[in-house]
DNA sequence: CCTTGACCTTCCCATGGTGGGAAGGTCCAT
DNA sequence: ATGGACCTTCCCACCATGGGAAGGTCAAGG
């Protein structure tokens, strides 16, 4: 079979690229992408270049990027005389804002290992956790 | 000033507890809390109890809970004869999923400092970053 | 007493990505 | 020609939050 590509519709190209179906018209409808080519039929066709570029969004995906971010990526990548540093800052950017979403959580999972640690966990009322969503900690 | 409370407007109530007004209404709306009691022009008056409970979902809020949780953490801590099992229970599945978010969001910060660190972040167009979303990491 | 301004009310809209599903059209194999 | 797998568009929902409009209430000060 024609592997990479399929037959060209929505289907074979959300397949092929890791991207479901809803998310590839999503896309087009905001922006991201361009306006796919359109058969007789009125189906969507993507090339070979389309799915490329929807596993290059679904990376940047999984990297935790947002639209917004994928599009400057999508707009550096397709321009051959990029400056590496406007990567660099939008991954830098990004990554900030990662390590500071982490210490967000752990600080959570922190506070609530140390009391779900106090809980007896048993059949009696007195408990810890609500103690402290009660108080604040004392 | 009677400091706890103040005059007992959705304004006070949202002061005294750290939840906007906003927020106040769209939770009784939701029914996470009762709906308040109103004064004769209709305004909402919230009384050391009801601020009481406020405080207690702000609390749990930034512990990250979300108000179906919530819900049923407030169930639990009006319930006086609740076993501290249950209430454990939610901790400790929050608690996971606190710490699966995390392993996450750690992966992808993990991948992008090894990908910048190599990007040059200067005037040439050459970066691992778009390469690694380009080809997927070779 | 009446105005002013701060506050309240409800209602609608947007965010960000994602999924679900309805109603209807297309395409291919049997 | 029929059935089923797929496509199309369109609307709705999620979760928690904020913005803002249009109108009502209340208290202080002139």
């Amino acid at each position: 079979m024609a592997q990479p590509g399929g037959d060209g519709t929505i289907g074979a190209a959300a397949a092929a690229s890791g991207v479901s179906a809803k998310m590839i018209r999503y896309y087009e409808s905001v922006g991201l992408i361009r306006p796919a080519a359109r058969s007789d039929g009125n189906y969507r066709r993507f090339t070979e270049r389309d799915i490329h570029e929807l596993r290059f969004i679904r990376r940047a995906r999984d990297l935790g990027f947002g639209l917004a971010e994928i599009d400057r990526l999508l707009s550096l990548w397709r321009d051959r005389t990029r400056p590496s540093r406007d990567v660099k800052a939008i991954a830098d950017a990004h990554l900030a804002a990662l390590e500071q979403r982490i210490a967000e959580l752990q600080a959570m999972a922190a506070t609530l290992r140390t009391l779900a640690h106090c809980c007896a966990g048993d059949d009696r009322p007195d408990c810890p956790i609500l103690d402290d969503l009660d108080r604040g900690q004392p």
